[in-house]
DNA sequence: CATGAATGAGCTTTCATTCAT
DNA sequence: CATGAATGAAAGCTCATTCAT
């Protein structure tokens, strides 16, 4: 993959929708072309073929979300707030990049197949979390839980859907429907389900 | 669609590993073929093309974990104690039947089949869950939420995406992570993250 | 090809209009099922394949022209009015038979492929008239021409392309688009285009 | 279909035969491209498909003849020498054209492309035939008939069907074949078959 | 005698990719 | 540096045909 200047990374967010919609084995090059507006042998000037297309695209994405989401963590304060800061800092971006998003997802279940997104999204979300976690027990603030590698996936599973649900739903009113949504999410983790007497 | 005969369904879930693999649009349909022991042609008697197995193969699954799910609701018990049978049937199902779920989920984002989807999830989880959670406030066994539609998303986006992680991961010792990680959901869920005092 | 009965050739007719539009080739033996109503596999009873249900309904056609034209041509009468009595007669059967009429036409230039139909045609069409070139000149109604193969030849062309234009273009106004063309084909044939003095 | 260079549309030509011969529904695409000495991809980048690459070469034949009748008619002369003239041009077009010929003769019953062709044929021979005839009336040098449009369209069929059965039985004499043909075809035209005395 | 179900064989078409310009 | 033109290599799909009932 050559250095993707910025004028062309901006036109191939342009596909990121068609490629979400269809993903990359059904988006043909044609239409990445077509959506994008850039000639199809510029495309492959610039990448080795469709999958590293679709690598540009979810390696940008989980970066920034992976940057927001540790800048979130890093700020000074309880854990308990940061925890709500992450989860605001994933939604937040999820909403804003909902195509790549949908695209991320769709490769979830796939994820054998691109070990190199398995390990992003471990380093970019899991091991910061049960970071956090463990943190959130010394600090107070957080229950220790029995497993917090579980927990961590749980927390990220629950945040995952609910924004997918979100991008997928609802795209005119992301900015309220992120709000409350939050809001729920962190009300339902951090207070659990049981009555507190 | 043809109606398909129970002995062609059954040689069909053959192919759904590979299915769920290489996602509908990378598995051939000689493979699928192959996979099954179905003939191409006959795959095509019962079927307009490739999607339609898939289709297929979604349809029956769905049927199958929202006739499981419902049946663990309706048994007789404390809310909170058919919320965790509930979430016990989702992971037993999804990790009975790994392929055909990576498949499902390779599809939450996909535009092309969400509307039919969308509304079979609905239906199958969503509603059934909601109401659980209205029923446990009135028996006193569960805390009352703002938003019980996001709650119920938010539970089964934890179950989902914990139940999928194990289908990728670690297919030999599905019985033991079920339960350990039906215990981890439900311990989060129900009690949330914050330490009580 | 077994003894086709009659109730089965007469649904046959239902699927010459399809096969004179698409031809032969194109006509799936599937829609030649539906058009006619009678199940494939009940074709592949009476017939060997596609190619013979196309013979059949060809060779019934062509019988019943060489039928109709050769008892207009054996009337007790003149070269001259035996000449146009056949004209009549193979319009009047072509505009009857408008569809296997068109399918035949179009198998004209694969007449090569089709031996038997050539030679059908021979028969049915040319030698006959080419005998009654030849007596109108003893009966002294007619002229001599030099070449009466190719004279033949010329009549059964300008009435088949007479025919077929009819055929395709006005299937309501057959009767009388029939009797003004064999009108002007007489004409011209018999008259001339260049002035008598 | 896109613009198609001429090297290319010389190619083409080598498979009109196989056309012919076979007819667009049985010449499979492999055979047109092994004929033309063009890849298969490569037809598909500038045709369609299979029935483009047809209509291009028909379309091409038809201009080609509409050319030379057109010439024909308009050289200076007598309306019935330039008759003449005309019915030369299209029996010479047609033997030399042979296969694209019987194609397109293959095509005359078809309502698939009726249409087009309708309007082509329309314009290439009937409407020039019909002025000829009235000025012929005019010049003094051809009778005035009842229905000039059907008289042309029966000139049309003579020559066709003669030309047709030209190709299809005698191509390696296809020079002294024409020129009886044209001949007899004149002469039966302009004479009649009626003596005059 | 008639037919629904099933399939082998092969076709058309697609599409990622290359390369001369 | 960027790209229009061209193509090799599959892949999806079709369809005539068969056969058990």
């Amino acid at each position: 993959m050559r250095n993707v200047p910025a004028k062309l990374a901006a036109k191939l967010y342009g596909a990121a929708d068609l490629i979400a919609d269809k993903g990359i084995a059904d988006a043909k090059i044609e239409e990445i072309a077509d959506a994008s507006g850039v000639p199809i042998a510029t495309l492959y000037y610039y990448f080795r073929g469709k999958e590293e297309i679709l690598a540009f695209l979810l390696g940008d994405l989980l970066e920034s979300i992976a940057g927001e989401v540790g800048a979130a963590m890093s700020k000074p304060g309880t854990a308990i707030d940061r925890l709500k800061w992450a989860v605001e800092a994933q939604m937040r971006v999820m909403l804003e990049n909902p195509a790549a998003c949908r695209a991320l997802v769709g490769d979830l279940g796939r994820a054998t197949r691109l070990p190199e997104l398995a390990t992003a999204l471990e380093s970019a979300f899991h091991q910061p979390l049960e970071q956090l976690l463990r943190e959130g027990v010394e600090d107070g603030t957080l229950r220790a839980v029995q497993d917090p590698g579980k927990a961590a996936l749980s927390v990220f599973g629950t945040i995952t859907i609910a924004g997918l649900t979100g991008t997928v739903a609802q795209p005119e009113h992301a900015a309220s429907y992120a709000q409350e949504t939050v809001q729920a999410v962190c009300d339902l983790l951090l207070e659990g389900l049981r009555p507190r007497e």
